[in-house]
DNA sequence: GTACAATCGTCAGGTTGCCTTGTAAGGTTT
DNA sequence: AAACCTTACAAGGCAACCTGACGATTGTAC
């Protein structure tokens, strides 16, 4: 940082590696998504879709698994209701809760995007080989679930719960 | 996908690998900064303090080094005017211009920035060791950098300007 | 069994981080 | 000097979150 004038070309931190490789992806995915023919569904319903059970869920226990507020998740169900993926159906268990569930077009939605996210990996584990791929699921897997020697203990709720 | 009933525990796409690291380090590194005692430092603003050359440089520039438009630069530019850490001085060369300098507060935090960014990073070594740290940071230059499978070519340019 | 507190979802409104469009001032080209 | 680029900024919009404050239930304590 001090040697030299100043750094020309900025150092790449693990922070923006991990940020471009993030994005990436997350384009990639975003690209495929949209040629299979579901341009309307945005990569923020993605906690939905990756959250759900197949027998439904209260928005409470959506938005805790996705780390989100429940107003916020409610918004992004309210979308997905009106795109036809998902629907509340009401809780025969009390009477002030309602299931979401997904459709059967937000059931085929979601095992189209899980294959390609798959995909996806697939194809990184063909340009770097099979082993390295594994290698780097079992590291980012460790820094994500292990007690991070310094991150906020908040955070280890969400670390698995952000992005689809 | 489509074994047994559902996925009851959601499967860890690489993708949320991707993003739960990233978020991990960034949360991480927002945490030191701020005990630092730059806690008026937002990430976003991190765009400035990691392209921006000591000897200044245009609004255009950066917002091309960043990957955004002028205007959300410029207005990330004010943010960091306001706290003292950039100044705008008038380009010699063309007066419509001006060049945007780091004040010495702001080299001073621009080197703590790195310094704490490169101490994540050192903890990391520590946790997995100094050799898969380089393996992970090989792997993940060449899927950034190398042109990706199926990346839309206009990612390239911003992949690696993204976060600070 | 009635009062009280907790929980379920929703409504209203705010913040952040970006974007697009338009405009005025300053250069460049011929 | 007229036409055309730039440079920066101002205004306004949008997406993705948030907090706070409800009414409708439900479970809990007297």
């Amino acid at each position: 940082m001090s040697d030299g004038p100043h750094t020309p070309h900025p150092p790449e931190t693990l922070l923006s590696l991990l940020d471009a490789a993030t994005e990436s992806v997350l384009a990639e995915f975003r690209r495929d998504l949209e040629e299979a023919g579901y341009a309307d569904i945005r990569p923020t319903h993605g906690c939905v879709f990756r959250f759900v059970r197949d027998d439904g869920m209260r928005l409470t226990e959506l938005a805790g698994l996705a780390g989100m507020t429940k107003q916020s998740v409610g918004e992004l169900v309210d979308d997905l209701v009106d795109l036809g993926y998902v629907e509340r159906i009401p809780d025969p268990e009390d009477r002030r809760a309602k299931l979401i569930c997904l459709t059967d077009r937000g059931i085929e939605a979601q095992r189209v995007a899980f294959g390609l996210l798959a995909d996806v990996e697939d194809r990184w584990a063909e340009r770097f080989g099979a082993t390295r791929m594994k290698q780097l699921r079992k590291l980012l897997e460790a820094a994500v679930s292990e007690d991070a020697p310094g991150a906020a203990p908040e955070l280890r709720e969400r670390r698995l719960a952000s992005v689809s």
